[in-house]
DNA sequence: CTACATCCTCAAGTCACTAGAGGAGCAAGC
DNA sequence: GCTTGCTCCTCTAGTGACTTGAGGATGTAG
């Protein structure tokens, strides 16, 4: 008497679009699911949980390379966690970096705003300071 | 007596890759350059600019398209800047938001590393908090 | 003259999806 | 039973901004 879902009960359930369910399936993300006679994909409970798992992994922003190996982890819960731990270390120094890098735009872009008279793009800082790199405080920064 | 460049030159200059430079040139967003006898590209010191204004936009995060605009409004000087200062404003929305949700994911992300046992598995926050999003603090983030 | 670096074109691959075409299955109302 | 309309199926191609690779031509230093 296990409840089974559609696929876009499923998807409805967990967040994830339905055409995303389909594509974590042909990359291996997800088991292919057990079909009715009409050939209609059936998830259960713990289906529903892995894509759970899966979206709020992929909204930290962990590569679907990575949730793989995290996914496999948990199947596998007797082993040390200490792997687990590493990929979440290595995103936390990506998201700080990231952080960092942000806030050096966030800065540059400021002062563009700031210095736009509003008049005629000759002496327009926004065009000025894309110009000429030099004009720029942050020589370090990328998107 | 002007100067030229090979496009390997160009590269080393602006720091915009030799791929990518012939790709900028493809798109659109760069002059087919005159060519060699022997059909290399030729490159000046506009083109250099040119290029520079291009990837320090794109440091800046700025997409092809909204280069395309600022680069059309830094040909015609005379105009007014009022169309660069929008795409600078709208960027810069974007930046602090980005800012705001990655700092969302920087405290989950510690609360995942420092409640890591380094012990088993099945005991490990960094899977649990991922398996179960309930568990999360900030449901609106994104990556 | 021979290495070897640099250049050329064109096609395909990357990531994580998203969109669309064209068709089949299913549940509800008449 | 029949029609309407929703959900589902497969398959292919498109997205952005490049990167990679094959296969070949050209330029330069020793």
């Amino acid at each position: 008497m296990n409840h089974v879902f559609a696929i876009g009960k499923v998807s409805e359930a967990t967040g994830v679009k339905v055409p995303t369910i389909r594509y974590y399936e042909q990359i291996g993300l997800l088991p292919p699911p057990p079909r009715t006679e009409g050939n209609r994909r059936t998830y259960d409970r713990k289906d529903a949980d892995r894509l759970t798992f899966i979206r709020h992994s992929r909204e930290l922003g962990f590569e679907i390379d990575q949730i793989r190996t995290l996914l496999s982890l948990q199947d596998r819960p007797g082993q040390s966690c200490g792997e687990a731990d590493a990929i979440a270390k290595a995103r936390l120094v990506e998201v700080k970096e990231k952080i960092t890098s942000l806030k050096a735009l966030e800065a540059e872009l400021e002062r563009m705003v700031e210095g736009c008279s509003h008049g005629r793009v000759e002496s327009c800082q926004v065009i000025e300071i894309l110009a000429d790199h030099g004009k720029c405080k942050h020589h370090q920064h990328d998107a």
